[in-house]
RNA sequence: GUGGGCAUAGCUCAGUCUGGUUAGAGCGCCGGCUUGUGGUGCCGGAGGACGCGGGUUCAAGUCCCGUUGCCCACCCCA
């Protein structure tokens, strides 16, 4: 005994079967929809350098899990009083995207001229875990690179609403703003660049502290009041009841007038316009909800925003944007892009509250019971059998049970039928096959152990 | 990085405020009733130096200080 823990590290989880059961679940319902979409499968590395991710997130940096160099080269930094960031050279992927535009840059040529790719897998944040935040857990992410049509962005939010939709959801919004939108309005109200990343921190509060809240944290964070002033009732005309229908066009009409005369607002106004449009056609279009006070953190987005909100939960369960700029920061080359990611670890979790999982668990159809020794081979010869006709077949990891463990344990984990091959079987030639639920045993022949068993649980099943 | 709450059996928790004989419950686990047959029932059993360290006291699961871990909130985010 020793006093070693054993629970996981923080932020990180251990799951178990059928926790698992119903993460693949879920995972495979999201991979299913986007490859319904033509989206083709990426995978990258769980590490990168860590120059690759440095300089991508904004403030959020702070947040990427850095890995130490190793070796003499870990030494030579030491001996020359280091910075956190020269004692590592590596880190742990934070999202999907920033590996995304790396691998563009340096494989774009292998890509058809638009190319659209999903990935599902897990990221690291050293954030302090928290109700829905983990320092583990995995993005679900589609984008598109390559075309600056607002079909692209009407593409990926669609995607994701049809998964949610698949996974049972209905109620969830799907929030829209445009950074140049955003962009438009700070400059109307003379907010110089460098605040401007500090407002949008604010606006972005809105549904937390509400308006007043807003007026009070720009106020804190050093912007004058005239700005403020010229700010907010821009962003108000754009509040409208955010229960559907939404009339986004309308809310969009009454801010445009003003914002127009900026040339990011302008660009911003033809974009949502258009982007509206096309998705009255998607299973997006009934989600789509335009929030002026959207603004979102990460500091790449460089066109529309979106976030993907239910009312039973608070946070996001989804997030995307344009990023037009983020592949030339590793070439020089120009490429749009735009991408969503859906938060499959605050869906799981959601689902479990609301208990919207409705999942065959049971690890296998059957249970080859063994009698004994002496009959174990013949155990295993049907558990064969059963394999072969397509059956999950488990068998009884002993030799020296009784029936009733042996039932038990078959209980326990739900397998519904159990195989039995003792003397009497033997004898007669046969295999019976007993239903655990109602407790009638019938016969199969031994040498067609397999195929009479798996129709005799098909029929069963109907 | 900041604030708050919690830590007792494998699990979920009572007991702590108002210190005092062998620390409880439910569930789970093991055995028996049931030597070719489970689930339900009845009977029995195992399992805890009360997170860790120190202090106060005749006496600490209970009060005080520290510490670690987890949870929740803030910041920020999926």
């Amino acid at each position: 005994m020793t006093d070693e823990p054993t629970t996981p590290a923080s932020g990180m989880r251990d799951f178990l079967p059928e926790q698992v059961a119903r993460r693949n679940h879920v995972f495979d319902i999201i991979r299913d929809v986007y490859e319904g979409y033509g989206f083709e499968p990426l995978e990258t590395p769980s590490m990168e350098r860590l120059s690759t991710l440095l300089g991508k997130y904004g403030e959020d940096e702070k947040l990427i899990f850095r890995i130490m160099k190793r070796g003499q080269k870990l030494q030579r930094a030491l001996d020359e009083d280091p910075s956190e960031d020269e004692l590592a050279d590596l880190a742990l992927r934070y999202d999907l995207t920033v590996p995304l535009a790396r691998i563009f840059a340096e494989h774009g040529n292998d890509f058809p001229r638009v190319f659209k790719r999903y990935q599902i897998g897990p990221v690291w944040r050293a954030d302090r875990p928290q109700k829905g935040r983990y320092r583990e857990f995995y993005q679900c992410d589609v984008d598109i690179l390559g075309s600056e049509s607002t079909l692209v962005e009407a593409e990926v939010i669609s995607a994701a609403a049809d998964a949610l939709e698949r996974l049972g959801f209905d109620d969830f919004r799907i929030h829209t703003n445009h950074r140049k939108l955003l962009d438009g309005m700070m400059e109307i109200a003379g907010i110089e660049q460098e605040m401007r990343s500090d407002a949008l921190v604010a606006i972005d509060k809105l549904d937390k502290i509400g308006l007043k809240g807003v007026v009070d944290e720009l106020d804190e964070r050093g912007l004058s009041d005239d700005a403020v002033d010229t700010l907010m009732p821009m962003l108000d005309q754009g509040a409208e009841a955010d229960s559907p229908p939404f009339d986004n066009q309308r809310t969009l009409q009454a801010i445009a007038d003003q914002i127009e005369q900026t040339e990011s607002g302008a660009h911003a106004v033809s974009d949502l316009e258009s982007l509206f449009r096309v998705c009255e056609g998607s299973s997006a279009g009934r989600h789509l909800y335009f929030d002026p006070y959207l603004a979102r953190g990460l500091s790449y987005y460089t066109g529309a925003i979106f976030e993907i909100r239910s009312d039973d939960f608070p946070g996001s369960l989804a997030a995307g944007g344009r990023y037009d700029d983020l592949v030339g920061m590793f070439t020089n080359q120009d490429v749009p892009a735009c991408g969503f990611s859906l938060g499959v670890e605050r869906i799981i979790d959601l689902m479990e509250e609301r208990d919207m999982f409705d999942i065959d668990e049971t690890p296998a159809d059957v249970m080859v019971a063994v009698w004994d020794e002496d009959f174990a081979a013949d155990s295993m010869a049907i558990a064969r059998q059963m394999r072969e006709a397509g059956l999950r077949a488990d068998l009884y990891p002993d030799d020296d049970s009784g029936f009733g463990k042996q039932f038990g344990y078959a209980d326990e984990r739900d397998i519904p039928f159990v195989a039995i091959f003792a003397p009497d079987e033997k004898e007669a030639g046969c295999v019976a096959i007993r239903d655990m639920d109602s407790g009638e045993q019938t016969e199969v022949s031994r040498e067609h152990a397999g195929e009479e068993t798996a129709r005799l649980i098909l029929k069963a099943r109907d």
